[in-house]
DNA sequence: GCCAACGTTGGC
DNA sequence: GCCAACGTTGGC
């Protein structure tokens, strides 16, 4: 999962959210809201599980990378921001009787010791399929078994 | 339903 | 700030 850990105004109010945003959260956990794409969002309503592992990766900024590791605690549930017209992420499109877009509750579980570059992924035959590699733009996305151990080993956690 | 124009993402 | 890759929009 991405997000922008440097701070952005998005009319009127600031998308930044780091790992060290969500720890500090209270339980530090979070929805993830603000999704607006199908695919991301098929994946959040669709596929994700609790007690997923989830990648947290920081784009948009100056050391774009995986920064460490949450959980997912609770599966898809409509995104009320999009509810909201004052909110930044509010969709005329969706309402509580036909919700548009859906997102899940993540906790943090853990920083790496250090952030794995979007560099440094690029370098490893063994992440050449994975799709933050090969495709990019896509904030929610699937990572397979051996990828994510492999990131666990880059990370000096295996 | 096609597809050109336009908007967004996000690394560099 | 540039621009490639994609997604969305809307005319026809």
């Amino acid at each position: 999962m991405k997000a922008e850990p440097e701070s952005r105004i998005v009319k009127g109010v600031d998308v930044k959210f780091s790992i060290d945003d969500l720890r500090e959260m209270e339980g530090a956990t979070s929805h993830w809201d603000g999704v607006r794409n199908y695919e991301a969002r098929n994946i959040l309503r669709d596929k994700m599980q609790v007690g997923d592992q989830v990648l947290f990766y920081h784009s948009n900024c100056k050391a774009p990378g995986i920064a460490g590791l949450a959980t997912v605690v609770r599966s898809g549930y409509p995104d009320h921001t999009a509810f909201d017209p004052a909110h930044p992420y509010f969709d005329p499109k969706s309402d509580c009787a036909s919700p548009k877009w859906f997102m899940v509750d993540v906790r943090f579980v853990r920083k790496f010791p250090r952030v794995i570059s979007l560099a440094e992924l690029k370098q490893h035959d063994q992440l050449r399929d994975m799709a933050l590699v090969k495709r990019g733009r896509l904030s929610v996305q699937p990572v397979r078994k051996a990828e994510y151990d492999f990131i666990l080993s880059l990370a000096g956690e295996q």
